[in-house]
This record gives structure tokens, sequence and C-alpha cells, in this order.
DNA sequence: CTGAAAGCGCTTACAG
DNA sequence: CTGAAAGCGCTTACAG
């Protein structure tokens, strides 16, 4: 019922409509710029597209009255006859608030200086119109594009649907689920190894996983990249050690409490996100355990909870906010900013006080 | 420099320029209603922007045929029209992710089904081309309004210039800093008396406050609050045990230290906010305290670090999500909506495990 | 109560 | 290399 709303005397109750005119002289039109540079509008229009056909005379004489005049042409007006809007939209489900703002703020990052805005679009999959409001929302905003992070980002009917209707994407995943061109694909999987490298240089032998939800690629990533490096000392996780959680704090707490029932104990436990590390920290409290001393706890992703939990945690640092920041420039196609930082998206292990050598027990 | 681009190229290197009709029809304009219902396009205008002056047998020909081809007018288009756009946008600085989020969330609560949409902002209010930039973003996207969270909302020179070029606004904060129609106000002070009534009513006499930076009128108000409830039980705010943080983890944990060094030392710690409280935890580890038996902290706002730190926190929880709803509602003016909830915004008390009574020593 | 004309600020064909 | 005409999908005066 909300898709078929339209913003309704929004204009009715006027307010003095001062506005355009306020505070100084009405804003430059491209009429204006074309008078005052003494070409056709048409002309100015192909500066500001970056045509070649402008004799370099004529583009310097429009561009000093542009700048002269700081003309900025109309996204609303340039969009309507593109058929296009100069918004980008971020599409997600994703629940954790420090992922969400890292992620914007790196889109932002990648749109600076672009013209282009960005638009929050939070969504839930399971919704029975979830589909049909992502299709109202991106043809109704006639969006330039989109970005898809985890997990709306794996879903095929959003990309199918994207691909229908002719929408850029970009889908930020663990594995190359589409055409590399609407790719970013993090490094879940190293990072597992990084946890795992780091697990195993303290001497640890007994060493339990917690999974994320099976719903999200990451988990499954995070998982094989542990067991690479594992595979690497020729060691194998053993299953019973291996058990699922939700990347929530209490399902942390839960997996934590099962884990630490078991005889003998695992002697690490390396969870696949920050929130379900800080849970186990709980069970580990609970069961009576000092940490790092009877139990190594190592985390992913170094989100705040890593450092505001005691002790803080030794995690694997995920630089979603470099991620966001290519993904929009994949997007908007800004090849002179993809070049730079070819290598800023690899995932960091950062040692804290949560882990520690094997018990001596 | 930023604000002077535009998006050049941007359709140059052409996909297939299927998009338009791919995947089904053209979506209907106003034209097409205005054929398929046998009148003028300005009529279904009129219906579409409801106007009284329609006759009901029109409007009823005209609102079948627009639901039976599912029209809803370009809001581009529209927005040209109107010299105005459909986005709302919110300009904020507030560093916390969780309010950041909870505030996204609260606004689209408030928008939806309304057709407008929202674009983020991030700030940095120290930057010398601030103002400007407010300036090119609102005026550039032609906002139909902004929503301004602390502390952007207690900068005066933002108002003024938003009331310069005739944008709406709304500006959320702890007390009256403008008309009402431009304010949301929250209970900050309410909250702070929530607080100290807990305390007091745990038997503490030992009572110190840490605050938030003065930048923020929270700070002033959560503080004034406390005292507020002080003063009813006929006690006052040692000054010595009144200190300033930053409402950060860090600053928490350097006002912990200070506060836990002195003798008497206090026996209950308010801090301004849930961070500062987690700090100050970590302070009273160090400091070899139990928490509660030792000392007593309690936090505000019920952000997630509330519940992830050992003990969890006592706290008093803002409902930033429902200000963000009503902020929303009150910009676009939607006042079946305003009714609801008139109550909806106060704090309340989540009396958690960090806090309990006076240490009987 | 309803409509024909002009316009919002741009771009797309189409000519030259 | 440059421009006049028409159009993107709406709304605002202005008539009737």
């Amino acid at each position: 019922m909300n898709s078929s709303k339209t913003p309704a005397n929004a204009f009715e109750d006027g307010e003095p409509e001062a506005a355009a005119t306020e505070g100084g002289r009405r804003r430059a039109t491209i009429n204006d710029i074309a008078r005052l540079a003494g070409v056709s509008k048409k002309t100015v229009s192909r500066v500001i597209n970056q045509s070649p056909f402008v004799r370099d005379e004529t583009r310097e004489r429009i561009e000093a009255v542009i700048a002269e005049w700081g003309y900025a042409p109309d996204p609303q007006a340039r969009g309507l006859a593109f058929r296009r809007s100069f918004l980008i939209g971020m599409i997600y489900d994703n629940p954790n608030p420090q992922y969400v703002v890292n992620m914007q703020l790196g889109l932002l990052d990648g749109m600076r200086g672009s013209g282009f805005e960005l638009v929050v679009h939070p969504c839930d999959r399971a919704s029975p119109t979830f589909l049909a409001d992502v299709r109202t929302f991106v043809e109704r905003q006639k969006l330039y594009g989109v970005v898809l992070p985890p997990s709306v980002s794996e879903d095929e009917r959003v990309a199918k649907l994207l691909r229908e209707i002719g929408c850029n994407y970009i889908r930020i995943a663990s594995v190359e689920l589409d055409k590399p061109e609407h790719m970013i694909v993090g490094h879940d999987r190293m990072g597992g190894s990084q946890a795992a490298r780091h697990i195993l240089d303290l001497g640890h032998k007994r060493i339990a996983f917690i999974s994320g939800p099976p719903s999200f690629r990451s988990s499954h990533e995070r998982r094989g990249g542990f067991e690479d490096a594992l595979t690497e000392d020729g060691m194998t996780l053993d299953p019973r050690y291996v058990i699922q959680g939700a990347y929530t704090f209490e399902s942390g707490t839960a997996c934590g409490d099962a884990l630490l029932a078991m005889t003998p104990r695992p002697t690490a436990i390396f969870a696949g996100n920050d929130e379900m590390a800080a849970g186990v920290l709980q069970s580990a409290r609970k069961a009576g355990l000092m940490v790092p001393r009877d139990l190594t706890i190592v985390g992913f992703d170094d989100f705040q909870i890593a450092q505001a939990v005691w002790p803080p945690l030794t995690t694997v640092r995920t630089p979603t906010r470099e991620i966001g920041r290519m993904a929009a420039e994949k997007l908007i196609g800004d090849a002179r900013r993809e070049a730079r930082d070819p290598a800023g998206t690899e995932p960091v292990l950062v040692v804290r006080e949560s882990s520690g050598p094997v018990p001596t027990v």
C-alpha cells in the first residue's frame, strides 16, 4: 500500500514563497551561461558533458563563465532529460549499525565531488513485498545505480530484477557471484586464515569455530579460510568443535555455553564476528574461566565492541569503509580513482588481550 | 573544490539502452492517464495534488485509471516543476553509529508511504567549508527539507542559512532552540532525573557525575535533570565529583580513573552516556573494584554496548528512533500521524546489573 | 469545476 | 564544430 502513495498536499499550505530568490540573486541556469558566453545552450551542454566536439577556445570561454557564476547544472532537470537520476541507492539488511555506517561513509567517500547523492534503503528480505519494494524504489527514483552489501547482495532475485529493469548495480560479497563489473569481493577467506594462523602460532590444538548463519556467504568463507590454515599445519577442524551461531551477541553466548560444557573443552574459540566473540566472553565468565589464561577468543570485524569488552578482543579488521569507497567508484565509473589503493581491502589481524598461549594444564 | 563538479561522462560509454522499456510496457505518464480518463492532464494533476476543485465523479474516474495502471507521478518531473525535490536530507555529525542508524530508521518510519526519500549527509562542523557544503547540498538537490540531529541542530549558523535559502528544517535537541515548528525536543533532562532517582533510591550519598562535552546541550540537560532529583532529596552535587568527559569510551576510562583515585571515592557514578559508562567499568576493573558491589555505574542511551559489557549496564533508554519518526512526520506535515503516539518519546530507566545498594563498608 | 498554453532546466535527435 | 526545435513529465498562471 505504501508504494502507490505520493506526497500530496506537500505544497498547498504554502510558506512564504521567497525561497527561490532570497539570499542573493537567482541561481544561474544553462540559458544564462549560454547567453553570457554567446553560444547556444546545446554547446554549454556539450561542455558540461565533456563532449569532445567543442572547439578548445569555445570550451574555455564557456568554462570561464561557468566558473565566474559558480554555475552547476540542476541534477533534477538533467535527470529528467537523461531519464535517470543522479542518486545512488544503498539497499541493505545488515543489522550491525557499525557496518551500515562504515559502508555509508565508504560510499560517500567514493562519491565525493561527483555530484551524486546517497539514498539509503534498509529492507527486509523476508517481506512478501520485498522485491516489489525494491523495484518501486529503483524505478520511481530512476536510480543511477545501487550498491548491495550482504546479505542483499547474495540474493539472485534482486540481481535479476535489477538487470531486467536496466539498473546498474554493485554486489559486495565474499565470493564472485556475478560478472566482475558487478562485484566487489572482500577477503573473508584470507581473514579466516589470519585468525587461524594466529591461534596456531600460539600453540593451540583444540580449536573451536562458531560460524555465522549459513545464509551469509561470509560464514562459509571465514570458515573456509580458517580450515585452509589448519590444513597447512596438517590439522583439521574437529566437527564436534564446529557450531553454528547467528552473528549476534546472544548466539555467541549460547554457542559459548555449549562449547565450554564439552570435555575436553577447546582451548581456543574463533567466532565468525566480534558480536559472537563478545558473547563467548560472557560464557567464559559464567564458566569461571579467565581469558586468555584459560581460553583464547578471536573475533572478526574489529568493530567498537571488540575494544569495549574485557579483555579487548583479538580480531580481524575488515576494511568496510574502503570496500564501500571502491563500490561507489566502480559504480560511477571513476577510473582515475579506481586505480589508487589497489590493495587497500585486505583484512589485518589485530592482536589484543583475548588471545594467549595454550594453557599448560 | 568538490562542490563545483558534476557527473560528467556519466552516460557516454553507454550500456545497452534497453532500460526504459525492458521488463514490460513503458511506465504510464500523466498524459496516458489523462487520455485514458478522457480529461486534461491538468485535471489529473489536480487529483494527484488533492485539489478540492474536481468534481467527485471526475475524480473517481481518474483515480480508477490511476489504480488500474499503477500510475505514480515521476518525482523528478514533479520536483522540477515545483522547484523543489521530494528528498529529505539528514545532516549530522554524531559519531555514534547506533544513534545514526536509529535516527535514519526513525526518519524512514516517518516517511514511509509518503513518496519522499532520505539522503544522508554526514559532515564536520569544524571544516572551513562546512556551511558552504551544506548550502550546496541543500540548494543543488533542492531538498524538500532537512533534519538536524545534535550537534548540528545546535549550530545557529546552520539554522540561519536554512532560513535564508528557504529550506524547511527540523532541529532535534534537548531544549527549545527555535520556533516550535522547527523543533523536536527530547527529554534528556527527565532522563537525568530518572538516573538520579534510581541511584538515590539505592541509598547512595557520594554520587559522581561524568558529563558529556559542553558543546552538546544534552550534556547540560542530563546533568540538570540529575541535579533536579538530588535537590528534591535535599542533596546537592559535590563539585569535586563532577568531571567532564567527551561521550567516548576512552574519556570514560580517564574520568573513571580520576574519580576512583579520590578519597573518599564515590559509591555511584552516573555517566552521560553508555560509552563513558563502559569506560568507567574498565577503570573499576583496573582498580580492583567489583561492580555493583563496590561501585554503582549508570549510563545513558541504552545502546548495544550497555548489554555487551559485564555487568550489563543500568541505563536510561532514549527513544531515538521514535524521535526520528516524529521529526520526519513534522517535516512532511503528516498531521494524521503526528497525532498518534503523543507520549512515545519519554526516556525509560532500564535497570540491569551495574547498579546496587550502597556498600556497607 | 475544467483545459490550452507556457515553462521548470536540462538533453536528444536532427540539421548544417 | 555549432545550433534551432522538440521533448523529458510534471505544474503554474491564466482563461473560461
